[in-house]
DNA sequence: ATAAATTTTAAACAACCATTTAAAATATTC
DNA sequence: GAATATTTTAAATGGTTGTTTAAAATTTAT
């Protein structure tokens, strides 16, 4: 039956998902997942016509997934601080919630861009978004400085990104434990916070 | 003679370091490492004792090129937005000439941290800086925004670091051509320094 | 020049890799 | 409930992996 199917090829979609987000694509074999998933290995050829196709359909997934939150906040009707601030909210609560998901997508791009890229309407659609008119209504009327989208969004975002990525190597340099970073975490949330504010707010 | 074996080993370490730079430990084979230094494969282990050995070498020697240019500026006696510039412009022209050695240092230490520590007295350096002092004294007169350096400094190396190691995928979602990206990074560059000094330097 | 030490080589090792096969088990359709 | 279609299995494929071996080539020391 059709439940049925939908089953295992989830099973292993899910478990694939977990192997390559912690190993990469090197370092995951097709039994790893295949025994992650509790199952034969030769499904996962069943189901996905090889380990390429099966982590092309993954990474798809996973870069929806690391666009989607934000875009819908970039598309709120809000003041920008108040935007800027649930923005690296969002960033924030993923990076907890799925810590290897931004360091897996850019070593992953980074190593073999080329092939990763299939037509990400989602690229368009952050391109596209409320935020930029509201920058250029503010640089229009001097409340706000004027940048590009392009300019301000990586700065919103590779404050949080960047400590959560290299977490281990911050606790080590910063002799931190677990419970060090995460206090430290929220500290340079708010740093962050107020410091693209600042800069981007005029007055 | 000893000049030759020199030769040979070092040419396996330069080798080596640029295959695991680009394809990571796991994308790495010692077939790859032997046919990028030009010689036999039995001499990867006759020289080192195994890929893994070789590899910790190599990560040691690129763990301390990443940190040594940025504590001979940490330690100058300049004023400290001339100093946050300098990391900053260092950073720069770092990642310019190795493109693979910050995504590179992320990954692999996010993917196995406990492997990758040996003693780094790089650490203790680096937490021991001149900076730190100045940051205090600032604080204490008034110039500076108290702030400890594990807060300050991700924030002057992030900006930089980040848009580089994403590199791709920035150009892909902004639609920029490799020169585009370039004129790109400059801007950039000069946004990451003015936020910083106007977020830490107090009037 | 000869003996000893070192470096390089080709070949082989067992283990593991992604993928395929064909038969077995199960579910679906009539 | 028998025929058909789908799913799962164990086993095997040929190729690659990291590493080792033992002999050959070269360098060093006597």
């Amino acid at each position: 039956m059709k439940c049925v199917t939908e089953k295992s090829e989830d099973k292993i979609r899910e478990a694939a998902k977990r192997v390559f987000l912690k190993k990469g694509f090197d370092g995951t074999t097709s039994r790893d997942i295949a025994k992650e998933a509790d199952m034969n290995i030769a499904l996962t050829n069943y189901y996905f016509r090889s380990k390429e196709k099966l982590f092309l359909e993954i990474f798809k997934d996973v870069l929806e997934e690391y666009f989607q939150n934000m875009l819908t906040i970039l598309n709120k009707d809000i003041d920008i601080k108040q935007k800027i601030s649930e923005i690296i909210d969002n960033d924030f609560a993923m990076m907890k919630k799925e810590p290897d998901l931004v360091i897996f997508i850019m070593n992953e791009i980074h190593k073999s861009p080329q092939r990763l890229f299939p037509d990400m309407s989602i690229f368009r659609q952050v391109r596209e978004t409320y935020l930029k008119k509201q920058l250029e209504e503010g640089a229009a009327n001097g409340t706000l400085r004027p940048m590009q989208l392009e300019n301000i969004l990586p700065l919103i975002k590779c404050g949080v990104e960047f400590i959560f990525m290299g977490k281990e190597i911050h606790k080590e340099l910063f002799m931190m434990t677990d419970e060090d970073f995460e206090r430290y975490a929220e500290e340079q949330k708010e740093h962050i916070k107020a410091m693209v504010c600042n800069y981007l707010v005029i007055g």
